[in-house]
DNA sequence: TCTTAAAATGTGTACGTACACAAAATTAAA
DNA sequence: TTTAATTTTGTGTACGTACACATTTTAAGA
């Protein structure tokens, strides 16, 4: 069905049906109603080969997120975009990344200036310096440039949508699954190994989750639990972590980030008997998971979050489609007898 | 970088490029091997858009899997298939079902021969019932129609792709989560629900799966197990089931299937403290799960494997890529606490 | 009624590719 | 050398849409 044969049908010309496509005005309405009609009895779609051949258009998208080392969290998210990049070329999208140091403001408000330069016609936003990334959503509104969120929310910013997770949820799970590890009973640690005084909201959120969880559920008489905190930038802070192991010799571990690798080297080197639950399956995981040193990570699909903002924008920018406006990827429960089917390239 | 430049560069006619970019010979040699020098320098490649636009082929994809009551486990790859045709459609990719009687090989001969008849362009098969699907590959290859398998594998089959899950592991996993969540020990069942005699590799394989994790493990003195098989066809197979259950008060409960939900439901009556582990995240399960009769099932992205199925021809017919030979789904560990991030519409 | 402006409608071209067909160049045969 | 056959090369059209521009119709004003 086509342009031409509602033209006919309506007894109209090309031109008068395409101005009721793309609602230019100029049309009476006696012939309007009659084309719209048409339209929708025969379920009109436009051909996406000969609109997007003559459109003819190409998107770049930047992506501002933290820089990483090879293993850790944020190559996945990074990966996910340029494979969706590599996919969506076809369709003229391009992916401009602009990386910053998640622990300098400075550097995240350079590259950010250095992005709105390069008037990019979307961005995708990781708003791990979250108080930062308020203030250049704001920017993003000023100048009208499209934007999407991953990772970790910011309300009400105006983003086209957000892809992340439930953290709330993820560390219910962990609670569950830490529980059940350790029989239901014994003294659980959660370690927060942090790097910058920033306020982490993801952080934050799965503590808030594990603690929810074990004072709802029921056997909690038999449970403690107790934090606490590292700081990356202390010399030394894998001996204290160390010490800290060794004094306390808790029955089950929750490291609610992607740094629990930290401690399974050290649960290895001492040989301690603890369950240990984390996040992400990176590849600085992935012997400790396959080696049962970690019981389980709890994955959030980093990769097809990163996948999934730039396709939002194919379907936004390309499509015309609607795009759903939060989306929270599934809580993976990855263990050694399932790790493999979740590896991805490292 | 279009024909027409690569012409103008080579200093010969569309037509001649055209040539040779479809090895349609007769061009000279020499020209031949300037335009592909040309083409390999500037990186050649067709605008999908115009090319697309120019053949305006349209496929049609027959699917033949078994028929299901709503809530049942088929359901949900034939809804994946739906969803990748909703999207395809654009693409002039269309998909037609023929459904039959998994009990009932008539049905499947009956079904296969109108499949046929309707001369589809590729053909994804359920070869559940798998001496018949072996046939019925062999008349595909005869007639040249490409075909995809999934769920389970038939090896050699000719099909350009398998699409579903590692049934082993889908039992060691399940042997994991169960032992642990009866703490290592206690008698656990193992329940095979069947309605028909035949051979259902995806069954055996999980037994075997299962069985094989818990003689490895270490503690295997704590744990005895025993299996018991139920005929659908039989009446009041129910009442026997219940009758076993209550015999027979087992610590953790395995059913290899999606039909978990059936033992979940007599758990619940009784009020049994067995421990519940069985197969997909399908309609009838849903509750059992929410509420923590069943504590875990392992999914297989069902709906997913349809969806793959369809998209792969799509890769295959319509942009000509190469598509993945072997592709085994994630085993998705679900619970009461990660549940509602699985849950596609039911 | 005529003129003019505004609104409505129609027409033509471009996008890049595939393919049928026409034309030109080369080779073979007489 | 001329003609025919064969190989090589070039041309034209279609695909369905978007958009600029041309033309026609209608309404408003004198």
């Amino acid at each position: 069905m086509t342009i031409k044969e509602i033209a006919r049908r309506a007894n109209v010309s090309l031109g008068t049906v395409d101005r009721v496509i793309h609602n230019r005005g100029k049309v009476s309405k006696e012939k309007k109603e009659k084309i719209l009609k048409i339209m929708e009895e025969v379920d009109y779609k436009p051909n996406i080969y000969a609109r997007g051949l003559v459109l003819n258009k190409s998107y770049t998208i930047a992506a501002l997120m933290p820089e990483f080392e090879v293993g850790e969290y944020w190559e996945v998210p990074s990966r996910g975009v340029g494979n969706a990049a590599n996919s969506l070329s076809q369709f003229g999208i391009k992916v401009k990344y602009f990386y910053f140091d998640q622990n300098n403001i400075d550097s995240f408000i350079k590259q950010s200036n250095k992005l709105i330069e390069s008037k990019p016609d979307g961005v995708i936003l990781a708003p791990v310096i979250n108080f930062e990334a308020v203030k250049f959503c704001g920017k993003l509104r000023k100048l009208d440039i499209p934007f999407s969120i991953i990772d970790s929310n910011i309300e009400n910013s105006g983003a086209i949508c957000f892809i992340g997770q439930d953290s709330i949820q993820s560390g219910r799970l962990a609670a569950k699954l830490l529980s059940t590890s350790t029989k239901g009973r014994g003294k659980l640690l959660i370690v927060s190994i942090k790097n910058n005084e920033n306020h982490n909201k993801t952080l934050q959120k799965r503590i808030e989750g594990f603690n929810d969880y074990l004072l709802e559920s029921s056997n909690l008489d038999d449970i403690h639990v107790e934090e606490v905190i590292i700081n990356q930038r202390e010399t030394n802070w894998k001996n204290s972590l160390e010490t800290i192991l060794k004094k306390k010799h808790p029955d089950g571990v929750y490291v609610p980030s992607s740094k629990v690798h930290f401690v399974a080297e050290i649960i290895k080197k001492n040989m301690f008997e603890s369950k240990l639950v984390g996040n992400d399956l990176i590849k600085n995981n992935y012997y400790y998971i396959e080696s049962g040193i970690i019981d389980y990570v709890i994955g959030q699909r980093p990769e097809t979050q990163g996948y999934l903002a730039l396709e939002n924008f194919y379907k936004y920018l390309v499509t015309n489609q609607k795009v759903r406006s939060i989306h929270n990827l599934p809580l993976d429960i990855i263990t050694k007898e399932n790790l493999i089917f979740y590896k991805t390239n490292f």
